[in-house]
DNA sequence: CTATCTTTGTGCACACGTTCACAAAGGCAT
DNA sequence: ATGCCTTTGTGAACGTGTGCACAAAGATAG
């Protein structure tokens, strides 16, 4: 989901981990940790596909990619499995996060719980609102915006998150790409432009309620009964014409927030 | 990403669009909002594109699949634009919708500015914590889980959102199933199984950021430099040994809790 | 040691998604 | 009118992802 360039093959040619299967490979991950805590000692693949909510056909051919780790006849021995994944996933090694935008969304993500369970760690809280400066977030105290690019080198932070609003997003972006972050996570609803090489997974909430109206409306449409109440507006006259309505200018597109942020 | 049953075919059967297309329609709407913000009449599909992050021919063929709503050697009107994908994509009707789970997250989702943007709408907040109801939340009050069947049923909600503990979460879903919704947007780190006919999306902050580590260890694997210091593990010792490493049971796989709470 | 049974690992075929590249369509100037 | 120039819409080739179905591998019992 890298927006900047998209021309970089699906796959990666390192040693070939289709991205699709690493995709997966967290989910495989939290359900052998679930079996692990209550020490079963092996999975098979049918019981561990389930688990992830996954074909046991898929779940074989992706862990294929990783080696021979399990035994026919019997299954994957859990413990093995939890750490080859963990270890492919790079998740043996300790990953500084920096947080920028502490507003709604910035906080709950500070306190995460789940963050610091696999090799993550918040390294820092970052704001632009002098206001906030000082202030723990989680027990963390947040840091002005002119700090970033100390912080960022002295930590050596490779891994970003977004939770500004969307007009500073690009900014804030461009200043982590510069001080020196290969990955970003951007929670903002905006499109981020990053040089070859940086990484941007987003996540967005109103892309996803999108999707599901889309589904709903089909579901609706199929059923003549249940139908929501259509709101009946006007089509815009056919393309030819030059439609002239204007609307308030300046103003981001959607929330212009990030799934966020008292409004 | 619905998880339950992953027996149906990817693309929309009705009138055929790709979900790939539909995934990205959103962004596409996204853009011409923007620009039908500043007043701009027609874009040609480069540019576009190029707002979306996405490659020109794309953009292309997936407007074919709505139809042929652009003029050759001009490209494309943006108001027409807007209102076809706003009405493919079934915003131009009201969704009510819920959300379960009033945590950090939850409340930062209330807060949510582009929500009421388009077509969605918080119809209620509940929360299994008496402590929480009647208090208000981004303006709406917090209801108990009691309430929860009437709720949806007097609302006409067919869109759920979870942003509980992940301990919770199948449980809320069956009751939101239950009570009629078909559409669940889901926060907490679980998979969740649902009856056929029901989506769920999910987003997960802690896979997200897993597979940023993943691309993160590799580029540090190809140039030599830059190695952020490696975490010593013991592997277990290999498969077929089997291990016994007993761990404190009971506790959620993961952070347990959505990427939100106080942990 | 042999037979049987279970479960992995994978070859193969098919479906889906992406990109190229170009003909057809329309605007615009002369 | 005619011809040029721009930009769409799409056929076709390719790459990726999915799922079936089965042979090979190993465990286990007799």
């Amino acid at each position: 989901m890298a927006t900047g360039r998209n021309h970089r093959p699906a796959t990666s040619r390192s040693r070939g981990i289709p991205e699709a299967t690493v995709a997966r490979l967290p989910l495989y991950l939290r359900a052998l940790t679930a079996l692990s805590e209550r020490s079963v000692p092996t999975v098979s693949s049918e019981e561990l596909a389930s688990a992830a909510g996954v074909n046991s056909a898929k779940l074989r051919k992706d862990f294929s990619y990783l080696g021979s780790y399990g035994t026919r006849g019997v299954g994957y021995d859990v413990e093995y499995l939890v750490y080859q994944i963990s270890r492919e996933l790079g998740l043996t090694q300790d990953w500084p996060v920096v947080i920028v935008g502490i507003g709604n969304l910035g906080a709950a993500l500070a306190n995460y719980g789940g963050f610091a369970s696999r090799g993550f760690r918040v390294a820092a809280l970052i704001d632009a609102d002098p206001q906030l400066a000082g202030k723990p977030v989680a027990g963390i105290p947040v840091q002005h915006t002119d700090e970033l690019e100390k912080i960022v080198a002295e930590n050596g932070v490779s891994i970003g998150v977004i939770a500004t609003p969307a007009g500073a997003a690009q900014q804030v972006c461009d200043r982590l790409v510069a001080a020196g972050i290969t990955s970003i996570l951007n929670f903002a609803p905006t499109v981020l432009s990053v040089p070859e090489g940086v990484d941007v997974r987003k996540v967005d909430l109103s892309i996803e309620l999108q999707i599901l109206a889309f589904h709903e409306q089909r579901k609706a449409g199929e059923e003549p009964a249940t139908a929501p109440a259509e709101v009946d507006t006007a089509p815009p006259a056919a393309p030819p014409a030059v439609a002239v309505t204007k609307r308030p200018p300046e103003s981001g597109p959607d929330g212009d927030l990030p799934a966020v942020m008292p409004a």
